[in-house]
DNA sequence: CCATGATAGTGTATTAAGTACAGGAATTTA
DNA sequence: TAAATTCCTGTACTTAATACACTATCATGG
């Protein structure tokens, strides 16, 4: 390991996949750049990590910036580091993927960029940069974590019902599952309990609410 | 999204978590620093990331120099990059980690650092920087690959007992299996087939020899 | 050449987990 | 009070996981 000054050095940003369900779909957050390179394509939010600035908070921060919402669940997802992936120069991003709640969906982007909004993630999209490989990236690892961890609470405000709990499986699993058996799997899982509230206002028989058990984010950050 | 030459630099690193199994222990390859910060730590093997060098390219760039070895099983752990990590400056690191054949043991690394060799890497050890966090992180990540998928047999040569891959399991996992059953799930899995050879030489019993049915990667990469 | 030592190799019964499947209960509205 | 709507639950069946013990094959040494 030589002098380290010698060196040039790579520039290095953060970029988040922002998944959210809206109207029964998985939507990513995108942005539309408005310099150059790729001037008016859409690409995920993102930017310059700062010099004295830890790259967990970078993420954060970006994440505020760009949608408002914070304390939700954020985790880093990979690094993409190919010399060609940004025809300014050598650019490696950290890649990061957050899940806000459908509650705070109303939240506009307050960004600098020119236009924000919301995409379906299923739908291919042709993205700045080497974006839509990061997506595709975001994609896998959520079904993932839905499949073996308890991740899809992150989705849903504090008290939810189990019959939306389990469309948001349905969702992103692109599959359908039978009530009772999904019913009986998230119970045996133990991380759920009763709030003895039910759902109001509804024209047919009201759902009882539920609430996560713990703290989230012991179960789900060991992968 | 700014000009963007404005910013200062990290510096980035790659740093590699090198696996091996030797005499029914796991093993981790470090090296001794021989220049400040750290001098006559052990640290895990690392350097620079060359500026027209893809990250990939850069950890088996690293892997060859320090051990001679390459077209091994290795992939991205993660990417460490608190401020504080490094006294020097703002250095990112991206971690991988690499498993190594138990034949290729022998291969002393032949690297420009003072001294380098392998450690029990369940032994709680004192390195360099953020190492030993890496170094945790990695043999999390080695055991679940271990539950989930197939990389074991990256430990093993080409054709190998089942004996064999049942003790790598058992010294990784620290447990013990059943023969019986821990056969059955193997072969369950289908990723295995006779080679028709056996164990030669040995003072009992010889031992049939299988080999991957396929080519390994594909059903690793998922995660 | 036969007895010993050492590891290889195999099967069955039990338990737990996953899957398939249908009808009654609670509420609002007309 | 009937209709519409969604909530809620249990049982039989299949598949996977676990517990457990003996015979087979080879090299070696007397």
């Amino acid at each position: 390991m030589a002098n380290i000054i010698k060196y040039p050095r790579p520039m290095v940003t953060v970029d988040i996949v922002i998944f959210s369900i809206q109207n029964d779909n998985l939507k990513v957050l995108l942005i539309k750049r408005n310099i150059q390179p790729y001037k008016g394509s859409w690409a995920l939010p993102g930017g310059f990590v700062h010099i004295e600035e830890d790259l967990d908070s970078a993420a954060k921060r970006e994440l505020e910036e760009e949608t408002g919402v914070k304390d939700i669940y954020l985790e880093q997802l990979y690094t993409f580091g190919d010399t060609k992936r940004d025809p300014r120069g050598r650019v490696i991003t950290v890649a990061y993927f957050a899940l806000i709640k459908s509650e705070d969906q109303k939240l506009d982007p307050k960004t600098d960029v020119s236009d924000a909004d919301w995409f379906l993630a299923y739908k291919p999209l042709k993205l700045a940069f080497d974006h839509s490989k990061i997506l595709d990236y975001a994609l896998k690892r959520l079904q993932w974590k839905l499949e073996y961890t308890t991740v899809a609470f992150q989705f849903l405000p504090k008290k939810f019902t189990l019959t939306q709990l389990q469309k948001i499986y349905e969702i992103i699993l692109n599959k359908t599952f039978d009530k009772r058996n999904f019913r009986k799997k998230i119970i045996s899982l133990e991380v759920l309990e009763e709030t003895g509230d039910i759902t109001k206002g509804v024209s047919h028989r009201p759902a009882k609410l539920f609430q996560c058990k713990t703290k989230i984010g012991e179960i789900l950050e060991l992968i």
